[in-house]
Parts: C-alpha cells; structure tokens; sequence
DNA sequence: CAGAGTCTGTTTGTATACGAACAATAATCC
DNA sequence: GGATTATTGTTCGTATACAAACAGACTCTG
C-alpha cells in the first residue's frame, strides 16, 4: 500500500479543495469575460440583483451580492459612473444611499441575460446534466 | 413601482454555479485566514509546490499554482522580502529567475502543513464522507 | 432624555488577478 | 547565419476583496 514517513509533511497543493475552486473560478471568470465582455462579473451580479430588487440600499445590495462594504462601494461607483445605475439620498435615513438601475441599466441587464445563461452553461458544460444538479446542490452547502 | 415584464428571459443570481463558486471561495478563504494568519491562500499555495518541487523558474512556478506572471511576481516578491524563498539567476538561461524555498521557508511549510490539512477538512466539512469524494471529483472535471 | 451601542457609508492599506505592452534573451527556421 | 518567433520577467492600469479605522446618523435602554 502506500508507504507514509511521518517525519516529513505530507502534502500535495494539486487536490485540495481550495486550490480546486480557486482555478475553477479562474476558469468561469474566463468564460465570463468572453461571454459579456461590457461587465465584469461582480458588476454584472450587482446589476442583475439590483434589478431584481428594484432598488435597494448600498450596503444591502453588498449583502444580497456578498460583497462587503468597502467591495460595493467600488462596484457601485463603477456602474454609477457608467449610467447604469443611480444614486438617492434616503429620505428617512440620512445615512442611506439608495441604488436604483436606470433605464439604460436595465436594457444592458435585459439584453445580456441570455449571455448570462449561455456562461452558465458553458462552465456547467464538463458535466453531465445530473452530475450538474449533483454539484449545484453541494456547492450549495459550502457557502 | 416594481413590475414584471414577462417578455424579458428571467434570470435569478442566487443560483448560479458563478455566485455559488465565487462565495464557496470566499468562504474557504476565510477559514484559510483564520488557520493560518501567516500566509495568504495563494503565498501558502506558492510555497508549498515550491517545496514540493524543490525549486523552479519563477514564471514556472505560476504555472504550477495558476497565477500569471504578473501575479506570481508579486507574490515571489512578498515571499522573497519575508525571507522564505530566495532567488537566483539562472546560469545556462540569463531570463529565467531560479526559485527555491530558505530553510526558514521549509520550516514554516512543514509547521503548517497540519493546519493546511485541517483547512481543507474545515472547508468540506459540511458534506458527507461521500458527498466529499464527489464533489471534489465533479469540482476537478470545472478546472 | 442621555449615553451606549449599532449601523451607514467612506477611506486607507495590502493582496490577489489579469490584460497589455515592453526589453532582453533563446529557440527555430529557412 | 540571419531573420522570425517564442519565452522570461517587468511594469502599468484596472478591478475585486477584505481588515481596520473613522465620522455621522440612528436605536435602544436605563
């Protein structure tokens, strides 16, 4: 069988976890910049769930994206600064900022969902349509 | 004000392999932090398969831990300043940068390589000894 | 109501990531 | 053997990420 020194560490980078989902994450951002070459990813997610809110405050949109603070800040800047989204004073919170898309926004968001949803599949695309299921649902439990 | 127009391709972020990827990384890379304040994830990653190998070109060894050059230099760099890898130049090609871990750097990569373990072991804790083994060789099939 | 604590957005600093352009050096080919 | 091509490392610019510290605005509690 195989043979174990314990006087040396034993350790391979290739098959951990960690090394795993970071080169396959390096591999959908790839996909991703192909397929929607206008956002990056992260700005694309903060479109897409500020249009799926509505509207919602910047911190929260950072929650609803899992972006903290600091990271929302420079996304929204971004997008602001782009046209694709707009900025208001909360009326009732003078600490709020309250993000909504703009029209312009959500015509981006609309005509690039399709794009979207063929970057999905493409980095689904080594799997069989249930090992696919099988991952999602485990992937799920590691968040 | 928020209304549906069913013309448009719905698209939900949420489940997306993208966010589900990006947010499993983010996930794993604080408990990376919390195991081993040391290093980063991806100074760790580098000194280890430079342990591994023994010594390799600087770009080479990007290739090695999927960082691109100017990434892999950056993190050398760092590596390097702290003491636990050092640099020479090759003698038979006057490009290449040879890298090879101090005995400080050996040092402190055998110290951790229990915590690396428990890292990985933290990370997949929340499956099953089962849901482990095929998760990793879906995860491996989207690198 | 006053003070403690919390939440908001901001700023600074550090560390990945990667595209693009670059000079120096090697390798290849004709 | 000389020109073309490829590779190595570097630099610049942009974009996440996150910790930490901050001021201002709200909330809760005694």
């Amino acid at each position: 069988m195989t043979q174990h020194d314990d006087n040396l560490p034993s350790y391979r980078l290739d098959p951990q976890v960690g090394f795993l989902l970071r080169r396959a994450n390096q591999r959908h951002l790839a996909i991703f910049a192909r397929g929607i070459p206008e956002l990056t990813s992260t700005q694309f997610a903060a479109l897409a769930k500020l249009c799926e809110l509505g509207q919602a405050t910047q911190n929260a949109l950072g929650r609803a994206t899992a972006m903290d603070a600091a990271t929302i800040k420079g996304v929204a800047d971004r997008l602001r600064k782009r046209g694709l989204i707009a900025t208001a004073p909360d009326p009732d919170d003078q600490r709020r900022l309250t993000l909504t898309p703009t029209a312009e926004g959500r015509a981006l968001y609309a005509s690039q969902v399709p794009a979207a949803h063929a970057i999905t599949a493409e980095t689904l695309e080594p799997l069989s349509e249930e090992d696919r299921t099988t991952f999602l649902r485990l992937l799920e439990k590691l968040t």
